[in-house]
DNA sequence: CAAAGATTAGGGTAAAACCCTGATGACAAA
DNA sequence: TTTGTCATCAGGGTTTTACCCTAATCTTTG
């Protein structure tokens, strides 16, 4: 008999981590070492106890998953990240993708799914979806290389523009003048190729990496 | 020894269900009768087993827990709803209370506390803390009277305002001229207290009664 | 029928967004 | 050093949008 797959478990909600535990018991191969609900506990514990998988959710009130998978990959890459989460959204998607992790499974999914791929990343295997993969890269051709194409000023304002600030407003934030602003919001709208102020609200705010 | 309490659960995410069942399997005076992935199913498994009490998410792929729970107060008074969900938001807190919910838990809260919640609403007590009793009453204050002094016609701008259209695109959808759409708009700023249409749209955003 | 309120609309002003051009300064390649 | 590129800054002028007022219909209800 092969030894188990240490697993470490994160989630926010006291009943996923119930879940997962029961379900990883009655697989037989796979063995939970540590189980937190905090994103501030998991790099120490991945370092303390190694573990073959680490299943992190996304959003903890105490900070990001993704940033942990992140941390792990930096300092112990010989642990697999999957990343467990309610949140089918592209932004994490990619983001999961670029930070390192190897599979990223919505909540909805089956549990014999979540068991055969913790037994996959465990393997070294990544667990992505042609159709997800497909949505990372739609996902950096359409949001992530326009974003970097906007310089730090550029920036600065569509973020404050998505927080339904006028021009006017902009400016004083930022102490330039009115037409300084214009001009950049002018640049934003060009690089992103959209019509009016009002679709460049709209790019930004489904951009969660604008938020922080 | 008592008979169990019968329990009902509704969740979209397998997990959550696997916990739940685990959890109430355990606490030996809880009995699992029934469970779905699906809003649609509850109401009919509902009248069939007449569970004591149904423990249901709010947002599923299919349609919306709360909305359930009002279809069981009306068709099966008997039971008690428990909603248990991922969000702790003030709309959905109050929806399910007006629903006619014996309690609102949020998914963060401890597995003693959902078994003690289901176990209390099962002897016909509610579980709202005093702080939520709270929440409910300034949400109504601040939320729902003011949006019962709007007229059908007012609201319906307000949506078409949420939306980010101007006022000219208002118009063209409700076909009617621009000058009726900007004296609906100023209704809606009187009647809410609010300075600006920007302040408008921030407030109409954050009503999920308001999206569908 | 009379009063109240909902829906419609117009006139006029202020503010915001949007178009163009251009100056300055930093930095890197020729 | 010079020259080209680009980020940042800014103004002139136009169009669009929002906002203020008043007021005519139409519906509903006491």
């Amino acid at each position: 008999m092969p030894p188990p797959v240490r697993v470490l478990l994160a989630d926010d909600h006291p009943i996923v981590r119930s879940g997962l535990r029961h379900e990883l018991d009655q697989a037989g191969d796979l063995l939970v070492v540590a189980e937190m609900s905090r994103v501030c506990a998991i790099l120490d514990r991945v370092r303390q106890e190694g573990p073959d998988v680490a299943v992190l959710g996304v959003e903890f009130p105490d900070g990001n998953g993704i940033e942990a998978c992140r941390q792990i990959k930096a300092s112990c890459p010989q642990t697999a990240v999957l990343i467990f989460t309610a949140f089918d959204q592209d932004t994490y998607l990619a983001q999961a993708w670029a930070a390192g992790a190897a599979g990223y499974l919505v909540k909805g999914v089956d549990l014999d799914v979540v068991i055969e791929a913790i037994r996959r990343v465990a393997r070294g295997e990544q667990t992505y979806t042609p159709e997800q993969l497909r949505r990372i890269r739609a996902w950096q051709e359409r949001v992530e290389k326009p974003l970097q194409s906007l310089t730090a000023r550029e920036t600065e304002v569509l973020k404050l523009m998505a927080d339904a600030l006028t021009n006017t407003e902009i400016a004083e934030r930022l102490h330039v003048s009115l037409k300084t602003v214009e001009t950049h919001v002018q640049q934003v709208r060009r690089k992103l190729g959209l019509e009016s102020r009002r679709d460049a609200i709209a790019w930004a705010s489904h951009i969660r990496s604008l938020q922080p």
